[in-house]
DNA sequence: TCACTGAACTAGTACGTTCTAGTATCGCTA
DNA sequence: TAGCGATACTAGAACGTACTAGTTCAGTGA
């Protein structure tokens, strides 16, 4: 009743546990015909190699742990570039996640328990300190999220050049009443209102740089478009903290008989699944979820190796699609 | 540089390793002061218990394998849940994602391979073939989908209830033009429709019930939505497969200047944290996912114990929320 | 003939735990 | 003071694999 092991193969093919192993690994050392039926065999039983054995005998473990949350459309993303980043480097992927019920330190503890080489964090909520202390256990690697922790790996798009890609975007179109909903807390947030601040007063639209508090959910971009709609003059353009807020301004908008972008002008920003939807089709900043995550499999592996941390950050790119016009003649407030 | 093991600890401690091995465990058979004393070194250590080892050594290796869909926000919640099912039970999760450039039969491998006790399919995409042949190697336990494979255990919602549920309350606020937009091939979409024939049929309503082929995603259900717009009497309801369908499908009812509930009444399945977002508020059929999760779980250790697989059937919930309401007058075709 | 080579294969150990089957040590009773 | 039971602890063998250091054997060149 129990799982075939190497021996069983072994016995029943009459050669030694080694032999099989060999075969299994497909590395040199035994004749075609052997591994044809060493092969044969083993399907035969149903054998499946054991990776905890294999792992546990290894020096190197092989694994690459990594830590996102559950509800995130743009962590669903990075994490299928992850697997596929990992694998061409002959990694495996350990997956914990973190949800409301299942805090942050649950799953990377989980994750230390699996011996991963090196453990990634996707926007990770840890203080500076809490980064610095893990570090030191083990390589950690911060995905689209900065950090002064020492010892801590980052790779991350550029945040301030995101945010400004956006709303150079907007004033192209003549914009210039923009709001940013922020992610309030969240990882990046700091920047991507210091970037919003920033370009706003590098088109000498500084009065009108306008930041509410938002959050990483539909709800919270829900909350804040819920109140710009009543100011006396809401903005002719939202930038929002991501694209689930995003999602949530739009929504709200639409409801409240608002056309976007007819009315109001709204870019997103991750680029992730939700943004690329055909009946959404919303203008967003793409992080490019691919090159992110081979960026940080490469620096884990670098980290792993004994590597010394470094900063990868990418340069976003703005990607154009349907939220985003001219503004009406007549939320101009200013003279031109 | 490499992480320390027992040994080490042990060494410290100028004790075996067999009680550092008690002290970690938790089990009696240690001192107070000896308990304490080894926790403290440990601590300062930083070690960490090596999972694969202990599992290794197990003969059981209290894992459950979990295969999910990135980007399903229901999987999502069903995965958190099965995390505090599992725990309940002292069982860990091995969490393996399936996304577009990831298939099932590759995330179940990897699952193998990690010898868990079982293994969970989250709304599998396997044929009955291939499910009976992943039995016959490990226990199987299939969730919200129902399969005639032999030898797989089945936790499930009623879907011809659930939607029968759907129905009955649309037709109470007086709607009778009520469309399905289906889950085309994926799994539980052949249920939805019967139970959709069926309860309209139960109302004499046979001669309205429309189904359109719709699929998993926003994209699927506006595509569906966007069809059914363009005909001469667009219905006054929708049932739409899932939540992330019925998202599309409130989407470009909105986009195309329609009301939501006003002009047309939307109801979406699964209750996913979609349905429950405050700018949202959908009407949806609950696949209650701590119920299912903890079924499961139930279920797949039986499996695991050399119990017999059998189905489990959840009665579905109806959720009431803000997008369903009476029809207008205008929409209804026919004498009262 | 003989040392040598390379291919094919194997014995035995190590990985870091848990578990079984113990052995000391102590306090207590008879 | 011998005997006993509990408590605290330990030696050593697993678990299933990978790896090191071989061994065997047929073939080769001088």
């Amino acid at each position: 009743m129990t799982r075939p092991t190497m021996a069983d193969v072994a016995k029943a093919a009459g050669i030694s546990t080694a032999l099989v192993s060999i075969v299994m690994r497909g590395v040199p050392g035994a004749s075609d015909a052997t591994r044809a039926r060493v092969m044969r065999i083993a399907d035969e039983l149903g054998y499946v190699p054991d990776e905890r054995a294999r792992k546990l005998r290894q020096s190197r473990s092989r694994v690459l742990g990594v830590a996102f949350e559950l509800q995130q459309p743009f962590h669903g993303d990075l994490v299928e570039r992850l697997y596929a980043a990992a694998a061409a480097h002959g990694y495996d992927i350990a997956l914990s996640a973190v949800a409301p019920t299942r805090d942050e330190p649950t799953a990377v503890e989980a994750l230390l328990r699996e011996r991963c080489e090196a453990v990634v964090l996707l926007g990770s909520r840890f203080t500076d300190d809490g980064l610095a202390a893990l570090a030191a256990r083990v390589p950690t690697l911060l995905v689209a999220r900065r950090t002064g922790a020492a010892g801590v790996g980052v790779v991350r798009g550029d945040d301030l050049v995101g945010i400004g890609l956006a709303v150079d975007h907007l004033v192209g179109l003549g914009h210039e009443r923009i709001a940013h909903v922020d992610g309030a807390d969240a990882p990046g947030s700091a920047d991507r209102r210091l970037g919003f601040d920033a370009a706003m007063t590098r088109h000498g639209l500084g009065r009108h740089a306008d930041v509410l508090t938002g959050g990483l959910t539909e709800a919270a971009g829900a909350r804040a478009m819920t109140a710009l709609l009543a100011r006396p003059r809401p903005p002719s353009a939202v930038i929002a903290f991501n694209d689930r807020c995003a999602t949530g301004v739009v929504d709200t908008l639409v409801h409240r008989g608002r056309r976007v972008p007819g009315d109001v002008s709204v870019v997103g920003y991750d680029d992730s699944r939700l943004a690329e939807a055909p009946h959404v089709q919303m203008t967003t900043v793409s992080q490019d979820a691919t090159a992110l995550a081979e960026a940080a499999v490469k620096q884990a592996l670098s980290l792993a190796g004994g590597g010394k941390p470094t900063e990868t950050v990418l340069t976003p790119r703005l990607v154009v699609r349907s939220t985003t016009a001219p503004p009406r003649g007549e939320s101009y407030d200013s003279p031109r």
